[in-house]
DNA sequence: ACGCCTCTTCACGATCGCTTCATCCCACCG
DNA sequence: CGGTGGGATGAAGCGATCGTGAAGAGGCGT
């Protein structure tokens, strides 16, 4: 999950980019509205967090610009503490839901949780793709009970792949949306943790859930083929 | 269902009464912290509402002494609008949720529902994870029947791990649940105490319970791999 | 005021996993 | 059936992250 965090403060910048980090999250910044509104394919994160107070364009006028593209990416607001008015015009603005700063870490990671669950309609917090299931809270992931344990690339690249199953994923896809924006993609990286992740997932099974589409990308899906 | 309301400043506590009662709930209250901590049988209310600000016995102390003494009663903490530490303050003290003030009576009043709907199992007094015990009320913490003694933060740290236990838990939230907002987050005091923990539980244990998730976190359980 | 205990800081070494690279394999094309 | 290009694989480098010991800072009770 790729979350972009426009943030003027550094301080702030830092500690919520540091701590969705730990929680399994792509993340990338900029620091005003500008730069937000610049950032190449904008339109890619999973969820944007937005300070309404920034320098040059703020918050607001880039939640309507961005709305005003089509963008349809989830935004959260990050508002002060008595600006009631902003809450509102956020709202109106296209904003999906607002924090009030300060705020507790625990809360923001909430928010945005409940922000990425709404794509996928599925209710709770386990996926599943045939007999294999992954809990995105306790980070819990077996194949036919048995647990698997997984490093935190290999995590992020398969819950990602089955909140999209049965679909092909392009390398390009997925490593705008596991990896951040600064990412070599000449590299053969994703084959190396697909493979590491088949090594773990799918090795001793008959009934392989990682399938490759030559010259397109991966799948994975519990059928075997389609 | 039966309402306990805490509250010093009259007006306050004559809306939310007078609110509650009309809704149908028989409301209690108290106007200061002593008061409300010697209501007779005051753990048979079904939810408890308590302001932060209160003379004499603040809000985070009556609930602490609630939950010493084992009372589960859901509590709904009424806290000033940009006192961010109450709000965390108020959640570990054993609160069950929170709402800023000035607050509108229908969020209030659809709060209190979620409450009365909750199963009121959620505060045992001892939480166990494998052969570990911990009660939250002795502090009495030990391993296979050999009993443990920890500090203050250690203590605080184990419980915080066993609260949610087979969960990774991040040093981000990890340090906003243990310790107070204004953290820095650039040392490593969790890794200490951590390690400290491990010595004192883990030492010279075959089976491990505290596992470190890299580059993400840390996590309690029983189970080995996660 | 003193000493003890706990919390915190810091520096350093060990470890792990992400990434890179070279090489091998295989599917699909003509 | 052989060539070609994309994918798989194993190994190795390196940087980030974690564990650890020790020492400083601060609080508490005696």
């Amino acid at each position: 999950m790729r979350i972009l965090v426009v943030e003027d403060e550094p301080r702030i910048a830092d500690f919520v980019a540091r701590g969705l980090a730990e929680n399994g999250y792509s993340v990338d910044t900029a620091r005003d509205g500008e730069e937000a509104l610049h950032w190449p394919s904008v339109a890619e994160f999973d969820v944007i967090i937005l300070d309404v107070m920034l320098p040059r364009v703020d918050g607001i006028e880039v939640c309507q610009t961005l709305r005003r593209q089509g963008t349809r990416t989830p935004i959260l607001m990050l508002t002060a503490r008595d600006a009631v008015e902003d809450r509102v015009k956020g709202l109106d603005s296209g904003a999906d839901d607002y924090l009030v700063k300060p705020f507790a870490f625990a809360e923001l990671l909430a928010r945005v949780r409940a922000l990425c669950r709404r794509e996928p309609a599925l209710l709770g917090t386990t996926l599943t793709v045939g007999d294999l299931s992954l809990d995105t809270i306790t980070r819990h992931v077996s194949r036919g009970g048995a647990s698997v344990d997984l490093t935190a690339k290999e995590f992020a690249l398969l819950e990602y792949l089955m909140r999209h199953p049965d679909q092909v994923l392009s390398r390009t896809v997925i490593a705008e949306h596991v990896w951040n924006y600064d990412f070599d993609n000449v590299t053969n990286v994703i084959d190396v943790h697909v493979k590491n992740l088949r090594r773990k997932i799918d090795g001793e099974y008959e009934h392989k859930l990682i399938h490759t589409m030559r010259g397109i990308g991966y799948r994975i899906s519990a059928r075997g083929a389609g």
